[in-house]
Formats: structure tokens, C-alpha cells, sequence
DNA sequence: CGAAACTATCGTCAATCGACGATAAACGAA
DNA sequence: TTCGTTTATCGTCGATTGACGATAGTTTCG
């Protein structure tokens, strides 16, 4: 069982509940950081929604930077990246769609 | 919370495990379809690795169809579209790297 | 130095997961 | 039909997860 199979399976875990999708999202809706709207966006205790921040912190998947009496998160792109392109090999046998409608190499 | 949130929450589930991630390797390097081989390659009780196959099947990500006395499994492809776009959305601030070496457009 | 606001950690509890052996079910071959 | 092979299901057990309230740190402001 390769060490690679733990990294993505550990990748996976770490986005297999709704809760942490959500932040996610919101992360990526989120121009700068957020802090504590967090809590109320997911609807949580707040000891449950640092719970689920932890997990994906730990994960690499988010970080979080201290800003004043409160604490930034944000998304740390590129963490998630093996995963992606695990699944980006196992769903495309699609033949030339690729990239986004619109994106195009330089001409 | 978005329904869509718990279909994402789901398939990363499916994936949240070292050998779901072996059994998902082995079916992309399998030409046809495997069957019983699947046991001795994740190095489990086969009814543990029946389990797996049941939820990677539950989660739609692989089919298995009946083939005389044994059962063949084969990749789903599709049906991980939904975390791959997430995905996808999430990762590549990246530039024009699109696709892989060599695949281009039908000329 | 307090007081207020925000976040992390602790302790607890029910629920789920992962693993196994044992057993049942389905199918082809003899 | 009977046997052997292959897969699914059942029952059980320990470990982990997810949720909460309560509590402890931090940092800013007064």
C-alpha cells in the first residue's frame, strides 16, 4: 500500500463532511479572511466549528493567520492539488474539453 | 447548508480511506475488469475488502457487473465530476498549464 | 490593570467506521 | 443435483468522529 494511497486518502478525509465543504466555500467566496462568521455561516457550536477548522488546518488545506484579537483563515491553494489530479485521472477519459470555456494558450 | 454540500461530503467519504484509493489505483490500471484480484492486492480479509467495494459502489464511483461465477469492477468515470470541478475550482490559481503534455486540440 | 471579544482545548456522549471470522448466497462445472 | 469457487452479509469489537457545553488562553480597548 503506497504512502501516496495515505496522502490522498488523508486529502479525502479531510473534505468528507458537509460542514468543512461549506467553509470551504465560504473561503473561496471570501475576497480577504474570516474569522468567527464562520460560526454562524455553518449553523455550529463554536467549539464544533473550531473542531472543523483544525481538521482542515491540519490538513494543509486552510491557514490561519493571526490578526488582531481575531484569526484569518484562508484557502492555501496547491494543498489540495494531488488529490486533484488523482481524480483528474480517474473522471476525464472526456476527449478535449479541457480547461475552462474561454482559457486558451497564448496565442 | 447546501444539499450540494452533502454530495461532496459524500464522495470524498468514498475516498477517505487508504484502500479505496488502492482499489480505485488498481481498477485505472486494469485494462478490463477485475474480480477477486482486488483482495490480495489491498492485502485485506476479503470481506473487508468487500465492504470497501460496496461503499466505492454505494458512492456510484465503480460499477460492478456479474461475469460468470465471479463479478467485474470497473471505474465509474463521471461519477467523481462533481468533487473533481470542486476541486478544480479550489487549486489552480495556476496559469496555462492545462491538460496533459502532449494532448491538444483535434488539429 | 480589568473587561470584553474571539478562539482553542477539554471532557463527555452517541454514532459511525474499519476490521475480522463465520456464514450464507449465487453461479458454473462435473 | 452436488461440489467448488467467488462474493455478499452478519455479528462483534475497538477506535475514531462529530457534537455539545464548559473552560482556559490571547489580544485589544477602556
Amino acid at each position: 500500500m503506497a504512502p501516496e494511497d495515505d496522502a490522498l486518502a488523508a486529502l479525502a478525509k479531510a473534505l468528507a463532511h458537509p460542514a468543512r465543504i461549506r467553509i470551504l466555500r465560504l473561503l473561496l467566496a471570501t475576497p480577504g479572511c474570516i474569522g468567527g462568521d464562520i460560526v454562524e455561516a455553518v449553523g455550529l457550536a463554536q467549539s464544533t466549528v473550531s473542531e472543523h477548522l483544525r481538521l482542515l488546518r491540519a490538513a494543509g488545506i486552510i491557514r490561519g493567520r493571526i490578526d488582531g484579537p481575531r484569526i484569518c483563515y484562508a484557502l492555501n491553494p496547491g494543498a489540495l492539488e494531488p488529490l486533484s489530479t488523482f481524480l483528474g485521472s480517474l473522471v476525464p477519459p472526456e476527449r478535449d474539453v479541457c480547461c475552462l470555456p474561454g482559457a486558451r494558450e497564448a496565442a
